[in-house]
DNA sequence: TGCTTTTTAAGGGTTTACCCTGATAGTTAT
DNA sequence: ATAACTATCAGGGTAAACCCTTAAAAAGCA
C-alpha cells in the first residue's frame, strides 16, 4: 500500500485525483494540502510514500517546497505536476530533488502509472516534460548559466522597472543614480539572463516569474 | 434534469468534475470535449443545457469558442472556468456571451452552486472574478480600448517575433517586407495595446497570452 | 582583515526604437 | 458599392538602447 499526499490549490482537481486514486487498491490518499506551508506540515505528520505536488501553489513556490519536503521526510518520493513544462522548470525541480514530472494534461491512466513508477523508486516524465528538457539541452549548453543565475537586489529592481515600461533615464531619476549606472545594470542583466534585448529581458522575467 | 457538457483539456480535472456531478441527481454529464473544435461539434450534437468551458484550451481559444457555442445552440448556458481571473479575460468572456465565470480554485460545492445558478438562467461569478472586474473598472476607464483590441494577423506575427527578441530589421528580412513597414506595425501595436515601448508589448503579449 | 561581489560611474560610439506625417493597393464588411 | 480596415512603404527626425572599456567606492563574507 502506497500512501499519497496531494498538494494542489485547485480543490476540484484535488477531488478528482482523490476519486481516481481511491478506486485503486494499492494507493491511499492520506491527506491534502492547498498551500506551501501546509504541505510541509502534512508531510511531517504523515511521512507519506509519495507527494503529488503542484508547482504553482500560493505561498511558497513549488521549487522552494520540493527541497524542504526531503529535509522533513527524506524517504518520501516527489511527483511534480504542473501546467507548463518548459526546460527551466523541469530541470530546476529535478535539481531540487523531484523524482518525476508530469503536466496536468495527462490522462488519468498515465497519472496512475507515474505515481506507481515514482513510488517504486523509479523516475517518470511524461512526453511533454521529456521533450522540454531535451530541447533545452540541444538548444544551448547553457544549463550552468541558467542554474547559476543569481540576480543581485539592484538588478532585480531594475528588471522589475523595465517590465513596468520605464526607460533608463526614468529609472535613474527614480533611484537617484546616474543613467550610466542603470545602463550598466541593464548590460549585466542581458548577459546574466542571456537575452539579446529588452524584449528578451521581459520575456524571461515573466517566464521565470522574476518579477 | 440539467444536461452538462464538459470542455477542458485536463483529463484528470475532467474526471474529477464528472465524478462530482454524477453524485448529484439533477445534473447529468452528457459528453466531454478536450479542444476547441470538438466543443462546437459536441454542442451541436447534444445542445446541452450548460457548457462548463475551460478558457485555456489548445486549438481555438476559449474566447473564440464562446461566441460560436451560442451560434450553434443559442439556448445553451455557458459557465467559464479559468486558471486566472483578470479583468481583461472576465470582461471579454462576458462580452462573448458567457453567463458565469469561476476560477479553478473554487471548492466543489461552489462549483455545483455556480452550475445550478447559471443553468437556471441567472449569472454567477466567484469572488476572484468579481474582484478582478471591479478593480478593472476603478483602475482605469480604458475598457473601450481593451475590448476593441483586435490585432490583425500580421500584427500578431510581428508581436510574436518581438517577443522572440527579433529586431525590426531581422523581421523585415524574414518576412520580405521593408523596415518601414515593420516599424509601422510596431507603432500600431504600441497604440492598440496601449504600451509605451517594447517592454510593454512583451509584457502585455505574455499576460494576455497573445503569443 | 583581506577577498569577493555589488553598486556605482564615465567616455565615446553604433544600432535600434520611437514619433510624425503622408500615401497607395488590396481586403473585408455592411 | 463604398466605407473601413489591413498591409505596404517613405522621409526625416529624436530618444533610447546597446556595446566596449575602465574603475573606484561600498557592502558582504571569510
Amino acid at each position: 500500500m502506497t500512501s499519497v499526499l496531494l498538494a494542489d490549490d485547485h480543490l476540484v482537481l484535488l477531488e478528482g485525483i482523490k476519486g481516481l486514486l481511491e478506486k485503486e487498491e494499492d494507493l491511499e490518499v492520506v491527506d491534502y494540502a492547498t498551500h506551501g506551508e501546509e504541505v510541509l506540515v502534512k508531510v511531517g505528520k504523515w511521512s507519506p510514500d509519495l507527494v503529488l505536488l503542484d508547482i504553482n501553489m500560493p505561498g511558497k513556490s513549488g521549487m522552494e517546497i520540493c527541497g524542504k519536503i526531503l529535509e522533513v521526510s527524506p524517504a518520501t518520493r516527489i511527483l511534480v505536476m504542473s501546467m507548463h513544462s518548459d526546460a527551466y522548470h523541469v530541470q530546476n525541480m529535478l535539481k531540487k530533488g523531484a523524482h518525476g514530472y508530469i503536466t496536468k494534461g495527462v490522462a488519468p491512466q498515465e497519472m496512475l502509472k507515474a505515481i506507481r513508477k515514482v513510488a517504486s523508486g523509479k523516475s517518470y516524465f511524461n512526453d511533454e516534460a521529456t521533450r522540454a528538457v531535451m530541447e533545452g539541452l540541444v538548444s544551448g549548453n547553457r544549463q550552468e548559466e541558467k542554474f547559476e543565475l543569481k540576480l543581485s537586489r539592484r538588478e532585480k529592481e531594475i528588471l522589475k522597472l523595465i517590465v513596468e515600461e520605464r526607460t533608463s533615464q526614468e529609472m535613474a531619476d527614480e533611484l537617484f543614480i546616474s543613467l550610466k549606472t542603470v545602463e550598466t545594470h541593464r548590460r549585466n542583466l542581458l548577459s546574466k539572463l542571456n537575452a539579446r534585448n529588452t524584449a528578451g529581458l521581459v520575456r524571461i522575467a515573466m517566464e521565470r516569474k522574476l518579477v
